[in-house]
DNA sequence: AGTTGAACCACACTTACGTATGAGACCAGA
DNA sequence: TCTGGTCTCATACGTAAGTGTGGTTCAACT
């Protein structure tokens, strides 16, 4: 799940200048593919690999800063480099509070393209690692029974076997049995780690997406 | 520490724009204050209150972008506002990276700078309040007794008692002891609680400052 | 010289944790 | 119908945690 190498993702109308970054992108040994508008990219099918973007602002359809603002809701994380011909400093002021990893005016240096696109892939890679291990953990909170559940978020809240009982309307000894299968099933060795996995679940839960 | 409203701090060579912006930060009930230059702010003395700061990109002395970049150095981490008469998209781009609350190209409408400032002061309102709690949890370590430190960073990591006395060549009894008072200096009432102390002292001794 | 705080340890006791064994009830899917 | 998972609980045992009492040593400060 989201191996392989990077690539840089190109959405320009411009074919001549898609080539150009093609090419220099693949000069440096990165993978990279073109697409004409924001519909081929989507259309094309996410593969859930690292990479980032690269954008003009100005796109057939939808513009590059539109589209950047809703690239969660189509499920898709990649840092965004954006390119534009006919900039001004609010529209690039906008685009970096939305969260975009560089700006850049045409005309730019290469090697310009190229540090902000490093840069982004590193972010992507840092993103990655992070949320593997989120989701990793949430994975295994699915396993849990409801029960488990339950007995796992009050336990790491620091409430004692018996209090959880009293909360739950159980008995102690079988709040120590789900305790149990809980860190068992988390993979949790000690208390210690399975307080530290509930506050991760806590603040993905918290996170607004 | 740290209460009171918050305050504007202006800092531009141009006086006539400083009484402008001054007035305009008023007429909404915010406190204001102008400085001619970076010199003059700095040796105003630094108040530990809530605000944030408005500079101009060209500044006598020292750029805009040069001194938000050190801010860090002088101990101050007020949200910046950048106003600029000559910027460019790179400059504004290089701002945002840095850090920058907003960047503003002259001329700007009142409301756009009250907007900025507006975010800027709740942002910094948000970080102090966060702050507060890891300079208490820091502050309260600090009151420790260095083996007590040692045993409440073992156990926090998992350790049993028995476990950290081996590492610490002490009997278990005495990593109680130990445990026992750092629990109560550091007021926590669970282990749990304790764990997610640990996890801001690492969380903030780690982060590059 | 006396006090204070830190670090160390032992013995003893209470409480909490963790697990094993055994078992009954329920429900859904094979 | 039987199997398997979930949830429930009791009894029991061994381990760990937490606290209290009492005591020693050492360095620092008064």
């Amino acid at each position: 799940m989201g191996g392989g190498e990077p690539t840089v993702h190109i959405i320009d109308d411009d074919e001549s200048l898609r080539r150009a970054l093609d090419g220099l992108f693949r000069s440096v040994g990165l993978k990279a593919r073109g697409y004409g508008s924001v519909r081929e990219f989507l259309d094309g099918g996410i593969e859930d690999t690292p990479g980032c973007l690269v954008l003009d602002v100005r796109l057939p359809g939808l513009s590059g800063i539109d589209f950047q603002s809703q690239l969660g809701d189509h499920g898709i994380h990649y840092p965004v480099v954006l390119m534009t011909g006919h900039g001004d400093i609010p529209m690039s002021v906008k685009a970096m509070k939305a969260g975009a990893q560089d700006f850049l005016a045409k005309p730019f240096r290469d090697q310009e393209m190229l540090d902000a696109v490093a840069a982004a892939i590193e972010r992507d890679r840092q993103t990655r690692s992070s949320e593997d291990g989120k989701s990793r953990v949430q994975k295994l909170f699915t396993t849990l029974s409801p029960r488990e559940q339950q007995v796992m978020m009050l336990v790491t809240s620091g409430k004692m076997n018996k209090q959880a009982a009293g909360e739950l309307g159980i008995s102690e000894i079988t709040v120590k049995i789900h305790r149990g299968s809980a860190m068992r099933k988390m993979g949790a060795r000690t208390l210690a780690d399975l307080v530290r996995m509930a506050d991760l679940l806590k603040s993905t839960a918290t996170r607004s997406r």
